[in-house]
RNA sequence: GAACCGGUAGUUUAGCCCGGAAGAAUGCGGGACUGUCACUCCCGUGGCCCGGGUUCAAAUCCCGGCCGGGGCGCCA
């Protein structure tokens, strides 16, 4: 008895003439006659399968539907397909399961939908293969972060996601019942993260959800998205973390180009890794905005709106030949209160600015307990309602800092995607809470 | 919270301005076809978001609702 385990469609070509079992989802079915053509898919790329010769094989291989689920056992030979170096000539096929009533999206890419009706269906949108390079590319982004950070004793930290802080900034918070108790869903790990480097662990990175119960409907904005998270103790200010940034993303961005040519490919997405990162201040930002682009309205401003984000973007292509910036010394008005002062106007805090979006921001927190209880107050803050987090600030803590990197809106600005939706698998957004 | 744009077979789309029998592609069902590669060809199946109004007559014009897209505010 035959006992092969499956053999996935990209290592065919390294198994001429070999018999295989292979297995997937039937892409598209080409049937002329007595000789059909089953186009199959698994995880790692599409196959083509031919069916001649055995009229019941040739019958059942015709009574294929989009997306049946069916194993082939045949010989690896090569092909006269201009799609596909070699085949499978089948020489039995199991359909393991069948489609029922129909797949309601076009996997195949002929028929585009639209992105409400591909989130409606996103199980069959998924199946296509360019959103399957969309998750791939973003698992090695998640992936690269993480081999770069543990290589340099950083560890992995998993924080609590219900939480009782009632807030930490402007953003709003999803509320949780929590037995007798109202919680909320985290906004960010923040207060976690450098409890934990004040408690000894140093260097802290993690992977996680964050929440933002903002009623805002837009392509970059998810009311559930995935912080690339890192605090670091024992650093200088903030230009040792706008220095690691540059590298660490100069790491992720090459591991992709490395690691996922064929994704790239298929996405007609470019990766260019700049030598440098630019380096620009919020008040030389302000002055380009004022003087270079003669935009008078800016001169008041305490924070980059979207409009600024994309000028700044421009300037730096147009000088620098880059289409990232770091945009350090935020005003403190418009940024936490843990923020590092520089001076009494701003703050020791930065963004990383993509391609006209603001993919990652960070900054040198305040270590000294007197400090940053003063700063709450002065943001409107009850210090009783950060108790456990300004204990900490008593025992030891360290100078530190961290930043953090949103992995939807990396991955949509790196494959030029114009949806942050579409580098969600299930996004949560104003009017979207399933599938 | 909200300018604006849109809603026609499962999906994509023509028709809407200028009211008069709703057309196509793809899928699905049936048939022909032994090297397709968006296979081809023939037949069939399946649709005007909901409610009200104007009119002899509404997919088409008007109003309301629902749903989707979406710049803004706010936010990362």
């Amino acid at each position: 008895m035959l006992c092969l385990k499956k053999t996935f469609m990209e290592d065919l070509p390294s198994l001429l003439g070999r018999q295989v079992k292979i297995a997937g989802w039937v892409h598209k079915v080409r049937a002329l006659g007595g000789l059909v053509f089953i186009i199959l898919r698994d995880c790692t790329g599409l196959c083509q399968v031919v069916v001649k010769g055995n009229p019941d094989l040739v019958k059942l291989a015709r009574s294929l539907n989009m997306e049946d689920v069916i194993e082939v056992k045949g010989i690896v030979q090569r092909s006269r397909s201009r799609q596909f170096p070699v085949e499978v000539v089948a020489e039995s096929i199991s359909v393991l399961n069948r489609v029922i009533g129909g797949v309601p999206l076009d996997v195949t890419g002929a028929i585009e939908a639209d992105l409400g009706t591909r989130l409606r269906y996103r199980v069959a949108d998924l199946k296509r293969p360019r959103n399957l390079a969309i998750f791939r590319v973003q698992a090695e982004l998640v992936d690269a972060f993480r081999r770069y950070l543990k290589e340099r004793r950083f560890i992995e930290v998993h924080t609590p996601k219900i939480v009782v802080y009632a807030t930490e900034g402007g953003a709003e918070l999803f509320e949780v019942k929590y037995f007798e108790n109202i919680a909320y869903l985290a906004q960010s790990p923040q207060i976690y993260k450098q409890m934990l480097v004040i408690a000894g662990f140093e260097r802290v990175f993690e992977i996680g959800h964050a929440y933002r119960a903002e009623k805002h409907s837009t392509v970059r904005h998810l009311n559930e998205y995935v912080s690339l998270d890192i605090e670091m103790g024992f650093i200088e200010d903030e230009n040792d973390l706008i220095n690691f940034e540059e590298d660490l993303i100069k790491y992720m961005l090459q591991s992709v180009e490395e690691n996922c040519s064929r994704e790239l490919k298929l996405l007609g997405a470019e990766v260019t890794i700049p030598d440098r990162i630019p380096k620009l201040r919020f008040p030389e930002v302000k002055e380009i905005l004022v003087e270079y682009y003669n935009l008078k309205e800016y001169e008041d401003a305490e924070d980059l709106d979207t409009r600024g984000e994309e000028l700044i973007t421009k300037y730096v292509q147009e000088n620098y030949g880059v289409d990232m910036v770091f945009v350090d010394l935020f005003p403190l008005s418009s940024r936490p209160f843990y923020t590092m002062p520089y001076d009494e106007v701003y703050g020791r805090s930065f963004d990383l600015i993509f391609r006209g979006l603001e993919v990652s921001t960070g900054s040198q927190r305040i270590h000294q307990y007197e400090l940053l209880r003063q700063m709450m107050i002065k943001k409107g803050l009850n210090p009783d309602d950060f108790k456990y987090y300004l204990e900490a600030f008593k025992q030891g803590a360290p100078p530190h800092g961290g930043f953090a990197i949103g992995a939807e809106r990396m991955t949509m600005k790196l494959l030029g995607l114009c949806n942050i939706r579409e580098a969600s698998l299930f996004p949560r957004d104003r009017y979207r809470l399933e599938p």
